[in-house]
DNA sequence: TTCTAATTATCGCTATACGATATCTCTTGT
DNA sequence: ACAAGAGATATCGTATAGCGATAATTAGAA
């Protein structure tokens, strides 16, 4: 019964035929336990977390371990290991976009003058995968490979603005919305407002709600199917800049920009 | 027959008594055949080089796609998905050593006025962990993440001549020493006698063995067990310094910061 | 077109991964 | 110091998940 309940979290592969594997994808949901909140995890509590069961862990852990996917220190907590460093970074090279999209967004950093970034949707999240910076601004040290909530970025606003009423809604259920600061929406009723506007506008804005003393307007890229697949942001420090004179200035740049990811991805639209 | 050889180059799990998880690392294993030379594979190909069973390839990827570590082009061709990124910065982020080593790393960088790096050895290869850098003299684009052979960078050559002559003749008889320029050490035998010479004296140093015009000199960092497990490496154009003027006026700082980095690594040493 | 190579689908067998349970190793409180 | 409890390891019989073979399909090349 127990067992079934397990097998329930770990929907079935739909996209094709092939049976999945179940102990490849239970060491992988395994690996992406490790977040910001909990880079460190005993066995315990990987079992807690996963839903798996504890036999389970201590052969998934024991096998990453060995391969150096998983480390475990003096306390038996175990942490992700360096060789999966590698692997992250074979994928930056290989992402087709950044590189051709990277003298563009050079362009566009020249021409705005402010902190651009590069955005991916990876599950509920997106990561930057380029970033010219402007300004030293953030509390974080956002980097390459950073990923941060789509909720209060305005890369992942303008994304989740263009994915459908329905996705947004499941968006939110899925996720807690935590605030980062006062500014940091936490009402879903009134996200699902800005997401409207957002959409109807073609962009969207984050005033401080990541980041104290930090905005930024955002415009979503489209693959070929016309879903959002990432976005390109403007950032710049609250107190120097007026949002508004930003965009008036600068969301033409913007959108030429995001336009040219766009079609790298396959988008024809106009 | 031949699923016996399969399972041949898969050692069975030795730290300890538990059973490995077969499809979890031939998954892993299937992902690390993604690198520079080969960022787009096809299933044959994955066949041909894992030497696992099409069959095998076929679930392999079919379930390393659905959970986004996989993205397969229009040409059926494969390659690492977004989703590894994260997993990768996770990894800097839970990098004890990164952390606290860094405020040492920048008081040598404000010393020696040179490229400073931290190398931390993953499998045959060092993995860029921090890095300050002064000049742009390579040809490569170097950055943190960045992975490189061993044999022609200052940082591998000395880690290697603390391993002990049997696993680095190991080693050589891994790789295969590709020449990244004229001076890159190709004959195994040469190298061994370069092995002895950097034990000797506690450091090794590269002259133009990667790139063309970039020399190096690097210190190993010992674990507790007195077991190299990284490096640090002060890097500097060829042609604006003399290797021997560099080495004589910086070497006792870079000792000083590899010490400290040893210590961070439970090494107590003296 | 035909031939070849690669990809996708299907299937029955058995080695493999499963969960339960027992043992061992800690920490914590009395 | 000892007991109690939680957590980590080791063991084991069983069911099933993953295996390889092979067939069917598609795509390219000649």
């Amino acid at each position: 019964m127990r067992m079934e309940a397990e097998r329930a979290e770990i929907p079935a592969s739909d996209s094709t035929g092939v049976q999945p594997l179940r102990s490849l994808e239970k060491g992988l949901r395994l690996l992406e336990l490790f977040n910001r909140e909990t880079p460190f995890l005993t066995m315990t509590e990987l079992a807690r977390r996963s839903g798996f069961h504890l036999s389970t862990i201590q052969r998934l852990t024991a096998t990453l371990c060995n391969l150096g996917y998983l480390k475990r220190d003096e306390n038996k907590r175990y942490h992700l290991g360096v060789k999966v460093i590698k692997l992250g970074f074979q994928v930056m090279r290989t992402l087709e976009l950044r590189t051709l999209i990277r003298p563009y967004l050079q362009d566009l950093f020249n021409v705005v003058g402010l902190t651009v970034n590069l955005f991916l949707t990876v599950d509920d999240e997106v990561v930057i995968v380029e970033r010219l910076e402007k300004h030293r601004i953030l509390q974080y040290n956002l980097q390459m490979g950073s990923s941060l909530p789509m909720y209060c970025t305005a890369a992942g606003k303008t994304i989740l603005s263009f994915m459908g009423e329905k996705r947004a809604q499941n968006y939110l259920k899925r996720v807690s919305m935590k605030p980062f600061t006062p500014h940091t929406i936490t009402d879903p009723g009134k996200f699902l407002k800005e997401l409207t506007l957002s959409r109807e506008r073609g962009y969207a804005i984050n005033t401080q709600e990541l980041s104290l003393g930090a905005c930024a307007v955002g415009m979503a890229i489209f693959d070929k199917e016309e879903m959002p697949r990432g976005a390109i942001s403007l950032a710049c420090p609250a107190q120097h800049f007026k949002m508004e004179t930003v965009i008036e200035k600068y969301i033409d740049p913007l959108k030429k920009a995001s336009r040219i990811a766009s079609q790298f991805m396959g988008n024809s639209k106009e």
